[in-house]
DNA sequence: GTCTATAGTCCGATAGAC
DNA sequence: GTCTATCGGACTATAGAC
């Protein structure tokens, strides 16, 4: 992370990171398969607190807000875990590098792979189970982003909350489509 | 893609498709950034699509049936572009490799980037427009894995169409959850 | 821990198109 | 004469084989 901040991702070598950490550059490939990995490490946690919280939730809950429980597990691992400032620094780095927006972006579509397996655990059907995983995804995205920036002072389970109000009416619907419009 | 179909991605050089192609590996590099390009060079064609689809859309659309259009511009133009065969032999190729799937994530993000763009001309507020923008990504993917999956037979724009509605059913909610449950 | 293949960049040369 | 396309070779760092 020092580095990454000090120098850019891409302006740091694999020999000046292990230096720093006191070990061999094999060593640091023993431990990250690449020199993305290292910023990533944590999401294997983040992935048992969702899947953990979807299988607890009731089964008596629309999908959607099975899909927000879990969501809500993983706002509120991040906000007591570590601080903003943490968060913010990570994401200045990975803003500043395609390579690492990619790596971000599997990650994340690991997680939605994970919500999709816990839901169909719960009974809900292909291809109901993957999209609505997906948009758990978005409204994590969506209020993750805001968090993060600077200005927000909001607690991020909270802006999970409103991003979830705000899907709900977004995808409520006008009127339907004519057949010309599709 | 013979190359790559061949041997898999990672099985093959770049000086081995320059040969194949006729030029020289520099060259490959001048037309492409990368070994993964390749294979997603269409993209900015069903970009430019989505968001004239959307600008184009009546006022009087709900986001939600905007985005929908926009998809089903997208699903229109792969629809008739090239056949399904070549689509999934191109997914197998991605499906069999981690870095191309990363590729084609950002690629994709790309998409939901221009779509939340071209929203905001419409009038939409953030973050609304980002995740609105995101759903429809959901969406395509949904109806475009199940197009490529080997057995079906419907084609794109009907699968978009049918993944809209479920998500419309899917996002209408149950009751809403307690405060111990966020 | 050592060794090596390969991706991708940099600098520069050349040649044809307009 | 300027612009653009191809090519050559040297170079570095990543990442994998052993």
């Amino acid at each position: 992370m020092e580095l990454y901040a000090e120098r850019g991702f891409e302006n740091t070598t694999v020999a000046e990171i292990a230096e720093r950490g006191g070990l061999t550059e094999r060593t640091f490939f023993r431990y990250f398969a690449d020199k993305r990995e290292v910023l990533f490490s944590g999401s294997a946690e983040l992935s048992e607190a969702l899947v953990s919280a979807i299988a607890n939730a009731s089964d008596s809950l629309a999908p959607i807000d099975a899909v927000a429980a879990g969501v809500h597990a993983i706002a509120a691992l991040l906000d007591e875990r570590r601080d903003v400032a943490f968060a913010r620094q990570r994401q200045a780095i990975i803003a500043a590098n395609p390579e690492l927006q990619e790596r971000e972006l599997i990650k994340l579509a690991s997680l939605a792979s994970a919500m999709a397996d816990a839901l169909r655990q719960c009974g809900v059907e292909e291809p109901g189970a993957s999209l609505v995983a997906e948009i758990g995804i978005a409204i994590f995205r969506t209020a993750f982003d805001r968090w993060t920036r600077e200005g927000s002072d909001e607690e991020l389970p909270q802006l999970v909350h409103e991003s979830l109000d705000q899907l709900k009416a977004l995808t409520a619907g006008g009127r339907p489509l004519a057949a010309s419009e599709r």
